[in-house]
DNA sequence: TATTGTTATACTCTATAACTATA
DNA sequence: TATAGTTATAGAGTATAACAATA
């Protein structure tokens, strides 16, 4: 942002505040073109990666709280990405399961994301986006 | 966070998304002590830098808009830490000024701002600080 | 015409508490 | 007793549009 005060601009847990949400909202307004939010393309990918695992499990992996999954899953599932299968041995819980809509849809997602990725880095060289990228690890897992 | 799948680790993105939100919540819930959130703490901070400003001027510097600058000021000022005064040559703007208990307060603020950042940042070396440091200004001035 | 501050409003994200049906 | 999913709700944070007073 132009006009950041230096006062400001000295703290590293503000720039980062700032920054995350800039990231965010690059994000999703990308991922908007293919009708997904944040948390869906989240859900979604992990979804993809990991095949049919509760909606708690899901969440745990994502980062999202179970009563906020309950609305993720809703909207993957009114667009036709996401369906919720009986669970073989718990009738409690549903076994989540992407469908080929939501593969289609989310090899879309990737590529935005990707795009969304690099208008946010393009100022970096590719040594910074590794040390960026291992710096947030270490931070993200604490 | 425990549990995050490796397909979201790989985005910076996503981390630095992520990251960006917890800094947020640990810097508000800091701040909270002295009973100001992250923006009263960021406008509060560059008004005693800057002396009297309009509030425009002020959000611009903080990254706050105008109709949201309103609710802030309103706030700080409600808490008896800054004050409203006439502009000398505009009669529609406001110069704000920060009073004695708003430059106690900050001086509060600061030091659980600091808090909330070494809490955040332990992991990391000085080296990787400053880097963190300069890469993300980068990326907040783009 | 443009700008400052203001109000109303709405939308997103997130979290909490309580409920149900199962385990 | 505890857990999976659900619902209702509420609190931040943020943005938009329209307005009055003033430039």
């Amino acid at each position: 942002m132009p006009g950041m005060h230096p006062v400001l601009a000295g703290h590293t847990g503000f720039l980062l505040s700032r920054v995350g949400g800039k990231a965010r909202r690059r994000f999703a307004a990308r991922l908007a073109d293919v009708g997904l939010n944040f948390r869906m393309w989240g859900a979604l990918s992990v979804l993809d990666a990991e095949g049919p695992i509760t909606q708690q499990a899901l969440g745990r992996c994502v980062g999202i709280d179970p009563s906020s999954m309950v609305a993720t899953i809703d909207a993957l599932e009114a667009a036709g990405l996401v369906e919720r299968r009986p669970h073989p041995s718990d009738r409690r819980a549903h076994a989540l399961a992407i469908t080929p809509a939501g593969r289609a849809t989310l090899a879309d997602g990737r590529r935005l994301a990707a795009d969304a990725q690099e208008e946010l880095l393009s100022l970096l060289s590719a040594e910074e986006r590794g040390q960026l990228h291992q710096t947030l690890l270490k931070l993200a897992t604490a």
